[in-house]
DNA sequence: CCTTTCGCTCAACGTTCGTTGACTCAACGA
DNA sequence: TCGTTGAGTCAACGAACGTTGAGCGAAAGG
């Protein structure tokens, strides 16, 4: 909270800092086409210019914002994975997870963004095959993981009431016979 | 194939029904943002002042191409339900499933097909509900409907790689556990 | 103190889009 | 046969967008 004017470097960092969190939530809410240079110049209160100047172009503002987090190692058994799925449900909305709801949002509409999509599921998938054994592993891998994009899809993109409602506890214990079904481990 | 000319009223419809097919098939493909009314005319050999003068906007274009098939009726026990679910997966690409993924490709971020999204959705959930016991009904239903459309998005929209390559038959095989966990019926 | 750097703004360009109104011409009805 | 209808085209408008280049004014540096 200090009024103190910052040196120059600092003064711009912020400033870049402010644009990207405003491109974040606006892609995050609108998408990659809705979002317009001038909203974001708008709402992180500087000039349209500026936002081409220190990001170039809204492609490459769209690919800073929609940076997402990488998963986490594998060699976990079945019982870890299912809690781990779980656990990126209740992730909080910090920047990254703002990142990743951008990326989402334009998933189906923009190109690049259905590319980042298709490689972030894409790890995921190979880290949950590397815990599961048989030869239909990457395929049972693919559905967990589609499973969680579902749910995340219809939870935080499309909000329906049935799962806004719904405490987080609730849908992750009713969630796991299902995502242990697709891990081939019978009913302990 | 026959050349003779159609009467007036005929002509038209044709023609209607040429442009109507070429914007299912844009929207499909590129969602309602990236889709212009241009385009539509190019694909249906038609001026772009034609296609307006046929459905008045864009926007109403677009609400017509992305019509979805209503669910059938409620009332089946949870086998029928699963098996009803599953049988959904492998439906054709007709009139009617192309205007489902033009929907589904839009849902989240054109705020009409996401509203038409979550009207679909909830009437399955409605749907499923009335067939599930207990109080977390409404809430298993919801799941069930969340993990069908991460799938179809992952197989549809997405088109990824583990999916796109796995016979249907397969997909429903590693499914059906899940979806019947979410019933809560016991493993039989 | 003077020059250079640089964060930032202003005004504009060129493109693309949805949409409109005037027009053409063949089919229709009396 | 002749006036009317209606399918379809043409040219254009106004708005919004991404993007650019020139310029301003305060901080930095010697």
């Amino acid at each position: 909270m200090s009024d103190r004017l910052p040196p120059r470097a600092e003064r711009r960092r912020r400033t870049e800092e402010r644009i990207l969190g405003a491109a974040r939530a606006l892609f995050a809410e609108l998408g990659f086409e809705r979002t317009t240079i001038r909203a974001v110049a708008r709402a992180a209160e500087v000039d349209p210019a500026l936002v081409m100047q220190y990001f170039g172009s809204k492609q490459e503002l769209f690919r800073l914002a929609a940076r997402v987090a990488p998963p986490p190692a594998a060699g976990l058994d079945a019982d870890e994975l299912v809690g781990h799925l779980l656990g990126t449900l209740d992730t909080k909305i910090g920047a990254l997870s703002q990142g990743s709801l951008a990326m989402m949002r334009s998933m189906l509409t923009h190109p690049e963004a259905a590319a980042a999509a298709r490689e972030v599921l894409g790890r995921q998938i190979d880290s949950l095959a590397a815990s599961i054994p048989g030869d239909d592993a990457r395929l049972r891998a693919a559905l967990m993981t589609v499973v969680m994009l579902g749910v995340t899809v219809g939870h935080q993109l499309l909000e329906l009431e049935e799962l806004r409602t719904a405490p987080q506890e609730e849908i992750a214990r009713l969630l796991r016979p299902s995502l242990r079904a697709l891990t081939g481990q019978e009913v302990s």
